[in-house]
DNA sequence: AAGTCGGGGCC
DNA sequence: GGCCCAGACTT
C-alpha cells in the first residue's frame, strides 16, 4: 500500500484491509470482487492483485520468505519492498532506496546525480549500501525515510530542526534547494469527458471493465457515448476535475432517460456501490448527482 | 530507458 | 496547476 502512497493516506485502508483480511491466508482466497472493494480509492490497483498473488504463493510455500532474495520474488516487491521487509522484519542487511532516502542521500552528498533515472538510482544504491547501517538495518533505513519524510522535504527542508545538518554538504555549501536534482517529466495532459447518469428506480446504468483489462480491471465505470450510441443528454448535473497520473480529465455529467439499447451497460443497485469495486471518478460523479438531484 | 498506473494533499 | 508520495512492471 505504500508504494508511491503517503503514510497518512494509507493508514484508513490499512486498517480496514487487514481486519478484513487478516491473515495469508484469508487474503490468498478472497474474492476479486472483495480485493478491489477494500482497495478501492488507494489508486495503483495491480498491487493489490500482486499482493494477492503473493499470498497465495506463500501459502502455496508453507512459510514466509525471509531472504531478500526470496521476498524479491513475490510478485509486487520490488528492489525497495523487499529491502524494507528483508531488513525491517527480518534483520537483513540491505538499504532500502525510496523517494525519501534518494532525497537525503542527494543532499547530504550534494550529489547531483538523476534521481529519476535508473542509472542515477543504481548510483544512490551504491552509496546506501555503502553507509547502511549493518548491525541494525530495518532502524537505519526507517531512520532514513522517516527523516525525509518529516525534516529534509522536498520543497520546504527544516534543516534548523535537522540532526545530521552538521554533515550535510547540501546544506554546508548553502545549496540544498539544489538537490535533488529529477529530469524529465512528463508534461499533463488536458481532456474533455462527457458522462451520462442514466438512473432509474434506485438503480443506475454503469459499465463494467473485463476482469482481464490491463487498467483497472473489474470496477464499474459511468458509461459514455460510446457506451450508448444515440443517448440524448439532459440536464447537466454538474462537473469536476479529475486527474490520473499525467491525464487531467474536466468532467462534466448529464442526466439522460433509459435508452431502450442499454449496450454493454447494466443496471447496478445504488445501495450495492459501497460493496462494489467503483472507480474514484463515479464516487465523484456520484456524490455530485446526490447533491444536485432530488432523490426520493 | 521509457511508458504507465490513481489519488490526494500541499504550496 | 504542478509536484510528490515509504515503486513496480511491461514494453
Amino acid at each position: 500500500m505504500l508504494q508511491q502512497t503517503r503514510v497518512a493516506a494509507v493508514i484508513p485502508y490499512y486498517e480496514r484491509f487487514l481486519s478484513r483480511f487478516p491473515n495469508v491466508a484469508a487474503l490468498a482466497d478472497a474474492p476479486e470482487q472483495d480485493l478491489l472493494a477494500y482497495w478501492a480509492g488507494l489508486g495503483y490497483y495491480h498491487r493489490a492483485r500482486n499482493l494477492q498473488k503473493a499470498a497465495q504463493a506463500i501459502k502455496q510455500s508453507g512459510s514466509f520468505p525471509d531472504t531478500y532474495e526470496a521476498i524479491r520474488r513475490l510478485p509486487g516487491a520490488g528492489d525497495y519492498t523487499s529491502a524494507a521487509v528483508a531488513s525491517i522484519a527480518f534483520n537483513r542487511p540491505h538499504a532500502a532506496l525510496d523517494g525519501n532516502v534518494l532525497r537525503v542521500l542527494s543532499r547530504v552528498y550534494a550529489d547531483g546525480t538523476d534521481i529519476a533515472a535508473p542509472a542515477g538510482r543504481a548510483h544512490f544504491r551504491g552509496i546506501a549500501d555503502q553507509v547502511l547501517d549493518r548491525t541494525q538495518p530495518g532502524a537505519f533505513n526507517q531512520a532514513m525515510m522517516e527523516l525525509g519524510a518529516t525534516i529534509c522535504l522536498p520543497r520546504n527542508p527544516q534543516c534548523l530542526l535537522c540532526p545530521v545538518a552538521s554533515l550535510c554538504a547540501a546544506r554546508q555549501t548553502g545549496r540544498v534547494h539544489e538537490f535533488p536534482v529529477k529530469l524529465g517529466r512528463e508534461k499533463s495532459v488536458v481532456e474533455e469527458r462527457v458522462f451520462f447518469w442514466v438512473e432509474r428506480e434506485g438503480s443506475v446504468l454503469l459499465w463494467q471493465r473485463p476482469q482481464d483489462a490491463r487498467l483497472m480491471p473489474g470496477f464499474y465505470e459511468l458509461p459514455e457515448r460510446v457506451h450508448l450510441p444515440g443517448i440524448q443528454a439532459g440536464e447537466l448535473l454538474g462537473e469536476f476535475r479529475h486527474a490520473i497520473t499525467f491525464h487531467n480529465y474536466r468532467c462534466r455529467v448529464y442526466e439522460a432517460v433509459p435508452p431502450e439499447d442499454t449496450g454493454a451497460c447494466g443496471w447496478v443497485r445504488m445501495r450495492e456501490l459501497p460493496q462494489l469495486p467503483v472507480s474514484t471518478l463515479l464516487r465523484k460523479a456520484e456524490r455530485l448527482c446526490r447533491r444536485t438531484r432530488t432523490v426520493f
